[in-house]
DNA sequence: GCCCTTCGTTTACATTTGTAATCGATATAA
DNA sequence: TTATATCGATTACAAATGTAAACGAAGGGC
C-alpha cells in the first residue's frame, strides 16, 4: 500500500510479529510472556527484537502512560507474500507450478480450501499462458535445453 | 532420501546450488563465470560460498586431475520443500490454503500447470478435512477467537 | 627447468542475527 | 517518600553471512 516498505524480517522477528498480528495492539509484556512460553526467550531477548523491529519501522509505537503500545501497518499477508517471492526468486519460473503442486500435496487442506483453490484456478485459466517463459540466467537452470529466453 | 540432511542454505549459497543443479557436474570455474555475470561476484567470493557448501556436505567433490568436479545429492525440489516448510512454519495452518491461493493468483501459470494443479486438488479431496486445526501458540494467531486447539 | 596461471585453502573483516545483561528513568507500593 | 518493580534503551558478544584478498601447490607453456 505505501512505499513498498523494506520489510524483510528474520525468523525471530517473525515470532514477535505474529503476536502483534494476532492482537493488533500489544504491550511488550504481552509479547514477552508469550515468547517466554513458546521460545524460552529471556525478556531481554524479546526486548531486543522488539527494538529492532521498531527501528526498522515495522513496529509502530504509541505512548500510553509510560509504556508503549505496539502495532504495525505491515499486514501478515503482505509479509508472507514477500517471503514467498523471495523463495520464488530462487527457482525457475517454469517450476512454480510444480512447486505449488507439491505445496498442495503436502498441506492439510479443508474442503473449503480446496473448493476455493479450484475457484482460483478456474479464474486463472483466463490468463494462463501456453508456456511459462523461463527468465533464468543461462547456466542456472536446465531450460537452456529447450526454449529458454533470458538475454545474456 | 538419506538422513534428513541438515540442509538449509543461505541466499548466496542458493546461487551456487542453482548452477550445480542445472549442470549436475561443474567445475568451480563454470560457477565463478556464471555468477560473475549474474551477481558481479569476484571469483574469491564465489569460492568462499563453494567452500562453505562443501564443508556443509551439500556439495560433493570428485577429483579430476588437480581440480574438483562439484556435484550434489541434495535435490533442488528437496531444498525448495525445506524452504517452503520453513515459511509455513511462520503461519497458522488454517492459513495455508489462502497462502497457496495467493501464490496461484500471483503466479504465471501455463494451461498444463493449471490442469495439473486441478488434478492434484481433485486427489486432495480424498484426504481433505472439515476444518484444518490450528496449532499455533495462543496469542500468536487469531484462532483463539474460534476453535483453536493447541495446548499452550 | 622456470614462470605464470589456476585452483583450493586460509585469513580478514564488516554486517546481521541470536541471545542476553545492565542501566537509567519512572511509576508504584509501602 | 523511599524502596521496588517496570519498561525502554544501551551495551555486549558469539555465530552466521556477505564480500574479498592473499597464499601455497600444482600444471602448462616456452
Amino acid at each position: 500500500m505505501n512505499n513498498e516498505i523494506e520489510s524483510k524480517i528474520t525468523d525471530s522477528e517473525w515470532e514477535i510479529m505474529r503476536v502483534v498480528w494476532a492482537q493488533d495492539k500489544v504491550t511488550s509484556k504481552e509479547i514477552i510472556d508469550i515468547l517466554e512460553q513458546k521460545k524460552d526467550w529471556k525478556p531481554a531477548t524479546t526486548k531486543t527484537f522488539i527494538g529492532r523491529l521498531v527501528k526498522k519501522g515495522i513496529l509502530l509505537t504509541e505512548t500510553e502512560g509510560k509504556k508503549y503500545i505496539y502495532s504495525t501497518e505491515v499486514s501478515e499477508s503482505e509479509m508472507i507474500k514477500g517471503t514467498l517471492y523471495e523463495l520464488l526468486d530462487h527457482i525457475c519460473d517454469k517450476d512454480i507450478g510444480n512447486t505449488i503442486g507439491s505445496m498442495i500435496s503436502n498441506a492439510t487442506l479443508s474442503f473449503k480450501d480446496i473448493e476455493n483453490l479450484q475457484q482460483i484456478l478456474k479464474l486463472k485459466e483466463k490468463d494462463a499462458v501456453a508456456e511459462v517463459p523461463c527468465s533464468c540466467v543461462p547456466g542456472q537452470c536446465k531450460c537452456k535445453d529447450h526454449n529458454c529466453i533470458s538475454g545474456h
